[in-house]
DNA sequence: CGGAATCCATAATGATACTG
DNA sequence: CAGTATCATTATGGATTCCG
Protein backbone atom coordinates (compact mmCIF):
# COMPACT_ATOMS: atom_id res chain seq x y z
CA UNK A 1 0.00 0.00 0.00
CA UNK A 2 1.02 3.46 0.40
CA UNK A 3 3.90 1.54 1.99
CA UNK A 4 6.55 3.15 -0.06
CA UNK A 5 8.68 3.69 2.43
CA UNK A 6 7.83 5.52 5.22
CA UNK A 7 10.92 4.20 6.30
CA UNK A 8 12.15 4.68 9.77
CA UNK A 9 13.64 8.01 9.97
CA UNK A 10 16.40 7.33 12.68
CA UNK A 11 18.74 10.16 13.23
CA UNK A 12 21.93 8.64 14.32
CA UNK A 13 22.54 11.99 16.29
CA UNK A 14 26.08 12.42 17.78
CA UNK A 15 24.41 12.36 21.50
CA UNK A 16 21.07 12.63 20.69
CA UNK A 17 18.77 10.30 20.77
CA UNK A 18 18.58 7.78 17.73
CA UNK A 19 15.15 8.46 17.03
CA UNK A 20 12.66 6.11 15.24
CA UNK A 21 10.12 7.27 13.27
CA UNK A 22 7.10 4.88 11.90
CA UNK A 23 5.08 6.48 9.73
CA UNK A 24 3.07 3.94 8.13
CA UNK A 25 -0.46 4.43 9.31
CA UNK A 26 -1.97 1.31 8.48
CA UNK A 27 -0.05 -1.32 10.64
CA UNK A 28 3.08 0.91 12.81
CA UNK A 29 6.74 0.17 11.53
CA UNK A 30 6.24 -3.21 10.12
CA UNK A 31 8.86 -4.35 13.14
CA UNK A 32 6.08 -6.79 13.79
CA UNK A 33 5.88 -8.12 10.80
CA UNK A 34 9.18 -9.17 11.19
CA UNK A 35 9.08 -10.17 14.71
CA UNK A 36 6.25 -12.31 14.21
CA UNK A 37 7.87 -13.88 11.88
CA UNK A 38 11.24 -14.34 13.59
CA UNK A 39 9.67 -14.28 16.59
CA UNK A 40 9.23 -17.83 17.43
CA UNK A 41 11.68 -19.99 18.91
CA UNK A 42 13.18 -21.68 15.75
CA UNK A 43 12.93 -19.69 12.48
CA UNK A 44 16.40 -17.61 12.82
CA UNK A 45 17.67 -20.98 14.11
CA UNK A 46 16.75 -22.37 10.82
CA UNK A 47 17.81 -19.33 8.56
CA UNK A 48 21.43 -19.38 10.29
CA UNK A 49 21.54 -23.14 9.60
CA UNK A 50 20.46 -22.49 6.17
CA UNK A 51 22.48 -20.05 5.46
CA UNK A 52 25.58 -22.16 5.28
CA UNK A 53 23.70 -24.03 2.09
CA UNK A 54 21.02 -26.01 0.69
CA UNK A 55 19.97 -28.74 4.04
CA UNK A 56 17.80 -31.58 4.13
CA UNK A 57 15.13 -32.30 6.29
CA UNK A 58 16.91 -34.32 8.56
CA UNK A 59 20.19 -32.99 8.40
CA UNK A 60 18.46 -29.93 9.09
CA UNK A 61 17.02 -30.98 12.06
CA UNK A 62 19.72 -32.79 13.65
CA UNK A 63 21.86 -29.26 13.09
CA UNK A 64 19.68 -27.26 15.23
CA UNK A 65 20.60 -26.03 18.62
CA UNK A 66 18.76 -27.73 21.68
CA UNK A 67 17.16 -30.18 18.76
CA UNK A 68 13.55 -29.34 17.50
CA UNK A 69 10.97 -31.18 17.03
CA UNK A 70 9.60 -32.85 13.92
CA UNK A 71 6.33 -30.57 14.46
CA UNK A 72 8.48 -27.47 14.93
CA UNK A 73 10.49 -27.97 11.94
CA UNK A 74 7.70 -28.70 9.78
CA UNK A 75 5.64 -25.96 10.90
CA UNK A 76 8.75 -23.26 10.80
CA UNK A 77 9.94 -24.36 7.49
CA UNK A 78 6.51 -24.54 5.92
CA UNK A 79 5.80 -20.81 6.89
CA UNK A 80 8.79 -19.77 5.97
CA UNK A 81 8.53 -21.37 2.47
CA UNK A 82 4.64 -19.45 2.29
CA UNK A 83 6.48 -16.37 3.27
CA UNK A 84 9.12 -16.43 0.45
CA UNK A 85 12.38 -16.85 3.01
CA UNK A 86 12.89 -20.65 2.49
CA UNK A 87 12.73 -22.59 -0.95
CA UNK A 88 11.57 -26.25 -0.89
CA UNK A 89 12.28 -29.49 -3.12
CA UNK A 90 10.83 -32.45 -3.17
CA UNK A 91 12.40 -35.02 -5.33
CA UNK A 92 10.07 -38.06 -5.46
CA UNK A 93 12.16 -40.74 -4.55
CA UNK A 94 12.35 -43.81 -2.71
CA UNK A 95 13.07 -42.43 0.34
CA UNK A 96 11.90 -39.03 -0.75
CA UNK A 97 13.83 -36.20 -0.35
CA UNK A 98 13.47 -32.84 0.41
CA UNK A 99 15.94 -29.87 0.35
CA UNK A 100 15.56 -26.73 1.65
CA UNK A 101 17.68 -23.72 0.88
CA UNK A 102 17.47 -20.03 1.50
CA UNK A 103 15.87 -17.73 -1.12
CA UNK A 104 17.57 -14.58 -2.17
CA UNK A 105 14.99 -12.75 0.26
CA UNK A 106 16.03 -15.47 2.91
CA UNK A 107 19.82 -14.63 2.37
CA UNK A 108 19.33 -10.83 2.64
CA UNK A 109 17.70 -11.71 6.43
CA UNK A 110 20.88 -13.21 7.23
CA UNK A 111 22.60 -10.14 7.43
CA UNK A 112 20.46 -9.39 10.39
CA UNK A 113 20.55 -12.24 12.10
CA UNK A 114 24.50 -11.96 12.06
CA UNK A 115 23.74 -8.51 13.26
CA UNK A 116 21.64 -9.76 16.05
CA UNK A 117 23.87 -11.88 17.12
CA UNK A 118 27.30 -9.64 17.37
CA UNK A 119 25.15 -6.87 19.51
CA UNK A 120 23.81 -10.14 21.50
CA UNK A 121 27.74 -11.28 21.96
CA UNK A 122 28.97 -7.76 22.47
CA UNK A 123 26.49 -7.21 25.35
CA UNK A 124 25.80 -10.45 26.89
CA UNK A 125 28.41 -9.87 29.58
CA UNK A 126 26.77 -6.28 30.39
CA UNK A 127 23.72 -8.19 30.41
CA UNK A 128 24.49 -10.71 32.88
CA UNK A 129 25.93 -8.18 35.27
CA UNK A 130 22.52 -6.03 34.57
CA UNK A 131 20.87 -9.06 35.75
CA UNK A 132 22.89 -9.89 39.02
CA UNK A 133 22.88 -6.31 40.07
CA UNK A 134 19.07 -6.28 39.54
CA UNK A 135 18.31 -9.40 41.68
CA UNK A 136 21.31 -8.05 44.53
CA UNK A 137 18.96 -4.82 44.57
CA UNK A 138 16.81 -5.11 48.11
CA UNK A 139 14.75 -1.95 47.53
CA UNK A 140 13.73 0.32 44.42
CA UNK A 141 15.66 3.17 43.37
CA UNK A 142 13.51 5.72 44.21
CA UNK A 143 14.52 9.45 43.65
CA UNK A 144 13.99 11.85 46.66
CA UNK B 1 24.14 -26.90 26.55
CA UNK B 2 27.38 -26.41 24.61
CA UNK B 3 25.50 -28.55 21.51
CA UNK B 4 29.08 -29.63 20.52
CA UNK B 5 29.67 -27.79 17.35
CA UNK B 6 28.99 -24.22 17.68
CA UNK B 7 30.18 -22.86 14.41
CA UNK B 8 27.68 -22.54 11.88
CA UNK B 9 30.65 -21.53 9.67
CA UNK B 10 28.82 -20.83 6.24
CA UNK B 11 30.79 -21.97 3.20
CA UNK B 12 29.05 -20.54 -0.23
CA UNK B 13 31.10 -17.61 0.00
CA UNK B 14 31.51 -18.20 -3.76
CA UNK B 15 29.86 -15.13 -5.08
CA UNK B 16 30.30 -13.26 -1.57
CA UNK B 17 26.82 -14.80 0.28
CA UNK B 18 26.64 -12.97 3.81
CA UNK B 19 28.48 -15.64 6.13
CA UNK B 20 27.38 -16.20 9.55
CA UNK B 21 30.35 -17.46 11.69
CA UNK B 22 29.61 -18.13 14.76
CA UNK B 23 32.34 -18.39 17.12
CA UNK B 24 30.73 -17.97 20.73
CA UNK B 25 31.74 -21.30 22.63
CA UNK B 26 29.66 -20.89 25.56
CA UNK B 27 26.18 -21.58 23.40
CA UNK B 28 26.11 -20.90 20.07
CA UNK B 29 25.41 -18.15 18.24
CA UNK B 30 24.01 -16.02 20.80
CA UNK B 31 21.42 -15.23 18.20
CA UNK B 32 18.94 -17.00 20.76
CA UNK B 33 20.43 -14.59 23.27
CA UNK B 34 18.77 -11.73 22.09
CA UNK B 35 15.65 -13.41 20.31
CA UNK B 36 14.29 -14.84 23.55
CA UNK B 37 14.88 -11.65 25.19
CA UNK B 38 13.15 -9.76 22.11
CA UNK B 39 11.27 -12.61 21.39
CA UNK B 40 8.38 -11.54 23.34
CA UNK B 41 5.77 -9.72 21.27
CA UNK B 42 5.96 -6.67 23.32
CA UNK B 43 10.09 -5.65 24.13
CA UNK B 44 10.91 -4.43 20.71
CA UNK B 45 7.84 -2.27 21.04
CA UNK B 46 8.65 -0.55 24.57
CA UNK B 47 12.27 -0.11 22.73
CA UNK B 48 10.98 1.21 19.67
CA UNK B 49 8.69 3.92 21.62
CA UNK B 50 11.43 4.16 24.31
CA UNK B 51 13.81 5.45 21.38
CA UNK B 52 11.81 8.68 21.21
CA UNK B 53 12.46 9.63 24.85
CA UNK B 54 11.53 9.17 28.15
CA UNK B 55 8.12 7.69 28.73
CA UNK B 56 5.56 7.23 32.00
CA UNK B 57 3.79 3.84 32.34
CA UNK B 58 0.20 4.95 30.91
CA UNK B 59 1.70 7.11 28.40
CA UNK B 60 3.73 4.06 26.94
CA UNK B 61 1.23 1.73 27.44
CA UNK B 62 -1.32 4.06 25.15
CA UNK B 63 1.32 4.38 22.25
CA UNK B 64 2.44 0.62 21.87
CA UNK B 65 0.58 -0.64 18.85
CA UNK B 66 -2.56 -2.75 19.49
CA UNK B 67 -2.75 -2.46 22.55
CA UNK B 68 -0.73 -3.56 24.87
CA UNK B 69 -2.58 -5.10 28.66
CA UNK B 70 -1.05 -3.18 31.99
CA UNK B 71 0.18 -6.43 32.66
CA UNK B 72 1.74 -6.96 29.63
CA UNK B 73 3.86 -3.79 29.71
CA UNK B 74 4.94 -4.56 33.47
CA UNK B 75 6.50 -7.93 32.63
CA UNK B 76 7.94 -6.55 29.48
CA UNK B 77 9.49 -3.48 31.15
CA UNK B 78 10.38 -5.34 33.87
CA UNK B 79 12.51 -7.43 31.99
CA UNK B 80 13.76 -4.99 30.35
CA UNK B 81 14.73 -3.19 33.02
CA UNK B 82 16.09 -6.02 34.80
CA UNK B 83 18.41 -7.03 31.56
CA UNK B 84 19.99 -3.24 31.38
CA UNK B 85 18.20 -1.94 28.51
CA UNK B 86 15.64 0.37 30.12
CA UNK B 87 16.04 2.28 32.89
CA UNK B 88 12.80 2.83 35.89
CA UNK B 89 12.70 6.18 37.87
CA UNK B 90 10.08 6.31 40.28
CA UNK B 91 8.89 9.24 41.84
CA UNK B 92 6.93 8.88 45.43
CA UNK B 93 4.40 11.71 44.60
CA UNK B 94 0.90 11.30 44.72
CA UNK B 95 -0.33 10.49 42.22
CA UNK B 96 3.17 8.18 41.44
CA UNK B 97 4.38 8.65 39.02
CA UNK B 98 7.36 5.97 37.31
CA UNK B 99 9.50 7.36 34.21
CA UNK B 100 10.91 4.69 31.67
CA UNK B 101 13.69 5.35 29.59
CA UNK B 102 16.30 3.52 27.52
CA UNK B 103 19.89 3.19 29.13
CA UNK B 104 23.00 3.22 27.09
CA UNK B 105 22.43 -0.29 25.78
CA UNK B 106 19.35 -0.05 25.25
CA UNK B 107 19.86 2.66 22.73
CA UNK B 108 22.81 0.98 21.18
CA UNK B 109 19.91 -2.19 20.62
CA UNK B 110 17.63 0.75 18.51
CA UNK B 111 20.04 0.56 15.66
CA UNK B 112 19.41 -3.08 15.21
CA UNK B 113 15.59 -2.59 15.58
CA UNK B 114 15.94 -0.18 13.03
CA UNK B 115 16.82 -2.75 10.75
CA UNK B 116 14.73 -4.89 11.32
CA UNK B 117 11.98 -2.42 10.53
CA UNK B 118 14.15 -0.99 7.48
CA UNK B 119 14.27 -4.99 6.16
CA UNK B 120 10.91 -5.21 6.94
CA UNK B 121 9.37 -2.43 4.88
CA UNK B 122 11.75 -3.42 2.42
CA UNK B 123 10.20 -6.80 2.04
CA UNK B 124 6.90 -6.72 3.10
CA UNK B 125 6.08 -6.43 -0.62
CA UNK B 126 7.37 -9.77 -1.61
CA UNK B 127 6.57 -11.61 1.56
CA UNK B 128 3.18 -10.95 0.86
CA UNK B 129 3.17 -11.77 -3.02
CA UNK B 130 4.93 -14.86 -1.70
CA UNK B 131 1.98 -15.73 0.60
CA UNK B 132 -0.25 -15.23 -2.79
CA UNK B 133 1.41 -17.43 -4.37
CA UNK B 134 1.88 -20.29 -1.81
CA UNK B 135 -1.66 -19.70 -0.67
CA UNK B 136 -2.47 -20.27 -4.44
CA UNK B 137 -0.16 -23.50 -5.33
CA UNK B 138 -2.66 -25.99 -5.78
CA UNK B 139 0.36 -28.79 -5.76
CA UNK B 140 3.51 -29.15 -5.10
CA UNK B 141 6.30 -28.20 -6.84
CA UNK B 142 8.36 -31.40 -7.39
CA UNK B 143 11.09 -32.02 -9.51
CA UNK B 144 10.88 -34.29 -12.05
C1' DC C 1 12.72 -40.10 4.71
C1' DG C 2 9.54 -36.55 5.31
C1' DG C 3 5.56 -35.34 7.15
C1' DA C 4 0.61 -35.21 8.70
C1' DA C 5 -2.54 -36.02 12.60
C1' DT C 6 -3.53 -36.37 17.28
C1' DC C 7 -3.11 -35.72 22.22
C1' DC C 8 -1.08 -33.37 26.01
C1' DA C 9 1.74 -30.05 28.95
C1' DT C 10 2.99 -25.50 29.65
C1' DA C 11 4.15 -20.87 28.58
C1' DA C 12 2.33 -16.46 26.99
C1' DT C 13 -1.14 -13.12 26.97
C1' DG C 14 -5.55 -10.91 27.98
C1' DA C 15 -9.32 -9.36 31.11
C1' DT C 16 -10.72 -8.01 35.44
C1' DA C 17 -10.61 -6.63 40.11
C1' DC C 18 -8.11 -4.68 43.84
C1' DT C 19 -4.36 -1.62 46.24
C1' DG C 20 -0.82 2.03 47.81
C1' DC D 1 -1.16 6.56 38.28
C1' DA D 2 1.17 2.49 38.48
C1' DG D 3 1.08 -1.47 39.60
C1' DT D 4 -0.17 -6.53 41.80
C1' DA D 5 -3.03 -10.69 41.95
C1' DT D 6 -6.11 -14.05 39.82
C1' DC D 7 -8.46 -16.43 36.51
C1' DA D 8 -9.52 -17.76 31.68
C1' DT D 9 -7.92 -18.40 27.08
C1' DT D 10 -4.66 -19.20 23.56
C1' DA D 11 -0.45 -20.08 21.44
C1' DT D 12 3.41 -22.88 21.48
C1' DG D 13 6.09 -26.87 21.74
C1' DG D 14 6.85 -32.00 22.62
C1' DA D 15 5.79 -36.99 22.13
C1' DT D 16 3.68 -40.48 19.69
C1' DT D 17 1.54 -42.80 15.94
C1' DC D 18 0.41 -43.50 11.24
C1' DC D 19 1.13 -42.83 6.12
C1' DG D 20 3.05 -42.40 1.19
Amino acid sequence: MSAGHTAVTASGTADGEPVISCETPQDECGVRDVLDRLGDKWSVYVVVELASGVLRFKELQRRIHGGISQRMLTLTVRRLERDGLVKRTVYPTIPPQVEYELTEMGHSLTHLVKSLADWSIAHRPAIAEAREAYDARPAEDVRT
